[in-house]
DNA sequence: GGCATTACGCTACGGGTCGTAGCGAAAGCT
DNA sequence: AGCTTTCGCTACGACCCGTAGCGTAATGCC
């Protein structure tokens, strides 16, 4: 669920309850309207239209385009999990590979930098966009590090800001040069891309410049999709 | 210049010329319009307006909103160059902070992530912004790799097919990261922030799995924006 | 100079979308 | 029952689109 506008009815308790199921089918209809006519022929009373309500419905709950686009977009990540793959290359190629999968269907396409664009002149719609769709993907890598760091293959970061820092660095390496891969370069981020990323990024976080010694690894890291997960303690799902 | 789309005045030789002026008034217009106005708002009315030419005139030299647009942002790119700071660590500093520089102007920042969203729906357009965008912040990547090759600070490719892929993955991750720091994130690509990309990038690259020793590269990579730069051409032949 | 040719500015137009207002009916709660 | 909120529907002014038509301006060719 993506629980960004219609919670607000805890005062409220009498009158018609909204419908659940047109919110539902208002946002496949709109994924369905991004697949076939893209953003820019996008229309609110064609998706009104294909959902089966009437189009001021759709504009009781959404102010507009870019709102829905969001939330119709949103739903495509829930999907996003971090399943305990054995080591950090594993892990970081699962999960850069769910990614692509998903930026690689239409609705994704066309609608996700779209509405990052529009983003740009619009801090409420910003923020929407990061509450709903970037800190899932954020997690998934503050996740990931943590798992790391437990593993012994990335070294703790004992200062808070550095820290964060890397993080953001992190995320915005992984998700923007997947995000150009898929919608600037127009090629696809196969397996065999994700491996040489994965590879890059790997040496870029835990390897030493040439010619010196190793000092916080310990254990080399071991790179391989085809590597068996060992049991590991896990827990992937949050609550 | 862009030299998109009027160069077809090879067999016509009569009549009256098109105004080169007017050209560049309505690239001007139309990022002033972006500014002010961003992608959604912008109409092709109020940049003729602004530009002090009609309506019609803007419809014969462009097919649409997506053409102009792109053509306007890709002036701003122009000034992309690639100066040798003496060290590929300094260099890639140096061209990933005035490629910041440029995505951090609104008009930039509304412009191209519209029209690369709409290029998921049209081929047409696709090639247009890897004609006049995408190409000349891939030749800077090409001619960087090839100068830190001649420094020895990167090992030469003998595989052209390797070296091309590891090229496209290099520009992915570059364009890519800083392209989401600045409009996803929205969060600054300042100095500190290119300091530790970079340094991460070049790791990637040129680094060893830990505990390994160094093979191809003869000098460490002296990483830093403060460095002196030495008079350049390490110890490594020229072309 | 005259002529053909092309670009330009201007006006006007049908078509489409926007976002909202107003209404009666439906669906809940107390 | 009565109250409250939502829903579907219709209609509306406003705006932008993209083009057609016309008269005028600027060039090259003869």
């Amino acid at each position: 669920m993506v629980g960004g506008m219609q919670s607000r009815t805890p005062a409220s308790r009498t009158g018609r309850p909204r419908s659940a199921a047109a919110d539902a089918a208002i946002l496949a209809a709109t994924r369905e309207a991004l697949v076939e006519l893209g953003w820019s022929k996008l229309t609110l009373g064609d998706v009104a239209t294909r959902a089966g309500v009437a189009k001021t419905t759709l504009y009781r709950r959404w102010a507009g385009k870019n709102e829905l686009v969001v939330d119709a977009v949103a739903e495509l990540f829930d999907e996003l999990q971090l399943p305990d793959r054995g080591s950090l290359a594993a892990d970081i190629e699962g999960v850069v590979l769910q990614f692509a999968a998903i930026l690689a269907r239409p609705e994704a396409k066309s609608g996700l930098m779209a509405v990052v664009a529009e983003a740009t002149r619009d801090d409420a719609l910003r923020e929407r966009i990061r509450a709903s769709i970037v800190d899932r993907q954020m997690r998934l890598v503050l996740a990931g590090r943590a798992r790391a760091q437990r593993r012994g293959e990335l070294p703790p970061e004992p200062d808070p800001g550095e820290s964060a820092r890397t993080l953001d660095l992190i995320f915005d390496v992984v998700a923007g040069a997947v995000v150009h891969r898929t919608l600037v370069s127009g090629k696809p981020a196969d397996e065999e891309w994700v491996r040489s990323f994965t590879r890059l990024l790997l040496l870029g976080l835990t390897a030493q410049p040439a010619g010196q010694a190793a000092t916080a690894p310990s254990r080399p890291a071991g790179h391989g999709t085809t590597a068996p997960s060992p049991p590991a303690e896990a827990g992937g799902g949050r609550a």
